[in-house]
DNA sequence: AAGCGCC
DNA sequence: CTGGCGCTT
């Protein structure tokens, strides 16, 4: 645990994030029904009130909803993570600026730590939700607690309230009347807390217990026995015992994942090639990004979960020493996938893993390396993936890539983005036109 | 490698 | 014609 004794624990998250991005830039998209699809415009990701008020569920595939799309007057969009990504750091920035600590858990998420009464913190929280509104257009509910797991409660009671204007998107368990949390947990299904899915929710069930309520009075040492230590923090946290530790903000994450289904079965070991080489390029430049170097490659490829023999395979290698260089990585990427693929498989999805990361060298490092040099002005780049990291820092993300075409050319196996809008935020070519 | 849960 | 990711076991 991080040093927050005192203080309270707020969860903020944007409404229907994704939605709500696209509708800042196509206000048509204002009072009707909307949803964002997945990565190849598989399944619903994100839906307005009016798409929920149809009854489309996240995860409902795109193709059993396409038929009623025009007489329901429905709008699909396909994800457009530069624009909910330059977003999300705009919204992250400025709730920084109203705790004394923050954990950015998700795109669209962040605990911040608030000091003061509870009443205060309550104050500090609709002024947040206003400040939000008012720099960046966006809606945010707010959840107060003592505890992780309560904070995301308390936002669950925000969210489900929209036209409760005692609740106004911000709610605070400290803060609410007398009993009034007690009986909302004793309506929920333990499956509405925070770290309990469908699984662990059946077998709680089989075990007598159904509710939130009833979840937070089981005894802990118990639920460890028949689940495990994680399920056994809950029950601490749902009591109001903080026990959920932070993330430790100077480890970055302990794997980098790139994987993509295909728009098209990848059916030829040359085309997969193709695939290793792009997904290998796209994992190692966000490895470089975060300034680490990874030990490991393990790649992966599936068949379809829903059709036809299940033919996934996957290989780890050993990379020679830790790297970040994309040369590297690709090779050893496309040289594993060869080994494990089978020729003729209609492989329907591949993933390029990078694991054993460690943190990148220092600039002493980098610099010792320059003895040759000193005295110049400008320190050379030593490393091919520091030239390719600035080239689209300042170009794009396509702008310069590896082999024939780098990153900018398209296999037949290229996601599907039917819907896609415009990168409103980070392409001078696509800044959205004002008239006056 | 698979299960599980989250977004 | 059905996502991506990270962590745990």
């Amino acid at each position: 645990m991080g040093d927050r004794t005192g203080e309270h624990l707020a969860l903020v998250d944007v409404n229907n994030f994704y939605v709500s991005c696209e509708r800042l830039f196509d206000p048509r998209l204002e009072n009707r029904p909307v949803v964002v699809l997945s990565n190849n415009d598989g399944c619903v990701v994100a839906r307005s009130p009016e798409a929920k008020a149809l009854g489309l569920r996240t995860g409902m595939p795109w193709f059993q909803i396409a038929p009623q799309a025009e007489a329901w007057g429905l709008v699909a969009r396909s994800s457009n993570y530069e624009l909910y990504g330059d977003l999300s750091a705009r919204v992250m920035e400025l709730l920084g600026r109203w705790g004394t600590w923050q954990q950015v858990y998700s795109i669209d998420e962040s605990f911040i730590g608030l000091t003061g009464t509870p009443r205060q913190a309550l104050e500090t929280g609709r002024q947040l939700r206003r400040a939000v509104a008012r720099h960046l257009g966006l809606p945010v509910c707010v959840g107060i607690a003592s505890t992780k797991t309560l904070a995301k409660f308390a936002n669950h009671v925000a969210k489900n309230n929209p036209h409760d204007a005692r609740i106004d998107g911000v709610f605070s368990v400290e803060q609410a009347p007398a009993g009034f949390v007690d009986r909302l947990m004793q309506r929920l299904p333990s499956t509405e807390v925070w770290g309990v899915g469908r699984k662990s929710g059946d077998k709680l069930e089989r075990l007598g217990i159904r509710t939130m309520a009833e979840l937070r009075d089981a005894e802990p040492g118990w639920i460890r026995s028949r689940f495990s230590v994680v399920l056994e923090r809950t029950v601490l946290e749902l009591g109001g015992v903080a026990c959920i530790p932070d993330a430790d903000e100077h480890a970055g994450p302990a794997q980098v994942i790139f994987s993509r289904s295909f728009s098209r079965p990848v059916v030829s070991s040359a085309d997969m090639a193709d695939v290793m080489n792009a997904y290998g390029q796209r994992a190692a430049a966000r490895l470089a990004a975060q300034g680490q170097r990874a030990r490991t490659v393990m790649v992966t490829a599936g068949t379809s979960r829903f059709s036809g023999p299940d033919g996934s395979v996957s290989k780890s290698v050993a990379l020679p020493r830790a790297t970040a260089d994309p040369i590297a990585i690709t090779r050893a990427a496309v040289g594993a996938m060869r080994s494990v693929m089978r020729e003729g498989v209609p492989y329907t999805r591949a993933g390029v893993m990078l694991a054993g990361l460690g943190p990148a060298e220092t600039g002493q490092e980098m610099l010792a390396g320059f003895e040759e040099v000193e005295g110049a002005d400008v320190v050379p780049d030593r490393h091919l993936e520091d030239v390719l990291g600035r080239v689209r820092g300042r170009f794009g993300g396509t702008a310069i890539g590896l082999g024939r075409g780098g990153l900018a050319e398209q296999g037949s196996w290229t996601m599907r983005r039917e819907f896609a809008s415009p990168q409103y935020t980070t392409r001078f070519s696509e800044l959205p036109v004002v008239r006056a």
